[in-house]
DNA sequence: GCCTTATGCTCAC
DNA sequence: TGAGCCTAAGGCT
């Protein structure tokens, strides 16, 4: 479900919820079988990478959880609930007591907000994680998990350089719109930001990467980090800027008026009317708009 | 209920 | 380039 955004979210808000503490962890249905290797020890920190968490238990394991698509995490107060489903993986505070009345699972992501992309959780207000769905759950090594940073381009979210990111689009024979899924090119966009950031670069996603002028590169990178930031309300990223949508007054927006072209298909462009295109690209589904992108 | 789709990525050919 | 993996929601009937 996720891009590099959400991913973050999750890091800051499992820091304030779980780091410093001792943790139970379990995988239910015998799918994450490195569990014990984990139980009861202290997760010193949880580390954000483009679209990669890590979850590090001091020791030389540091839990690696990748969402893929559909990956997704659940939380809640004690009592733990019964495991329903193929849940991977559940961890939970050593020593933590049922909260009257808290038997309910937290309302989901209902701390999503539009602000500068600050948590606001209560330390104590999540007791238990549940894991279901993600592309990896496995625990690594520190040199493992220095590997996977050494691929990584560069993340508008962690405070990077964006030269190295610049210099390989520059030299590549590929659409930008492909680029810019490429986690080695830059890390943390995923799909939405892809259609959305070319957008508002006002940008052909089949501009050839040695053919965008270093100032458009420049201004997508810029972008990319409030946009990323701002991240959700109501579980939906927004990209459009207010004044750009038909009710400009409304906050929170419309939610079709959240993006300028991603899942718009047919639909008139905000800026232009013409309809907004799908296309397949690198096997995704790409929304453009074939009069404001150039 | 069934079918499609979905914010991702890896591997085999 | 295509299949495969993983789960949930929404749009149909």
């Amino acid at each position: 479900m996720p891009e590099g955004n959400e991913v973050h979210r999750w890091a800051e808000r499992h820091t304030v919820a779980l780091a410093g503490r001792k943790l139970h962890v379990e995988g239910p249905n015998g799918r994450f079988k490195d569990s014990a290797a984990l139980e009861g020890r202290r997760l010193e920190r949880v580390l954000a990478v483009g679209k990669h968490l890590g979850y590090d238990f001091g020791a030389d394991r540091i839990l690696h959880v990748h969402l893929g698509r559909y990956g997704d995490w659940t939380e809640g107060q004690m009592p733990l609930p019964e495991v329903r489903g193929m849940l991977r993986l559940r961890m939970w505070r050593v020593g933590a007591k049922a909260v009257k009345g808290a038997a309910e699972p937290a309302k989901r992501h209902s701390w999503y907000s539009n602000d500068d992309g600050r948590s606001t959780l209560d330390p104590g207000a999540v007791d238990w994680l549940e894991l279901r769905g993600p592309t990896d759950c496995s625990v690594y090594t520190q040199a493992k998990w220095d590997t996977l940073l050494q691929r990584l381009g560069p993340d508008p979210l962690n405070g990077d350089k964006p030269e190295a990111a610049f210099e390989k689009i520059g030299r590549a024979k590929k659409p930008i719109g492909v680029l810019l899924m490429e986690q080695d090119v830059m890390s943390g966009i995923g799909n939405i930001y892809r259609a959305e950031l070319l957008f508002r670069a006002r940008l052909s996603p089949y501009a050839m990467g040695a053919d965008v002028p270093k100032a458009t590169l420049r201004s997508i990178w810029n972008e990319a980090k409030p946009l990323l930031k701002a991240g959700m309300v109501d579980r939906r990223i927004v990209t459009t800027l207010p004044k750009d949508r038909p009710h400009r007054a409304l906050t929170p927006p419309l939610k079709e008026e959240v993006h300028y072209v991603y899942r718009r298909k047919g639909k008139p462009c905000w800026i232009c009317g013409t309809a907004v295109l799908k296309e397949d690209m690198a096997g995704r589904s790409l929304y453009w708009c074939p009069v404001c992108q150039v």
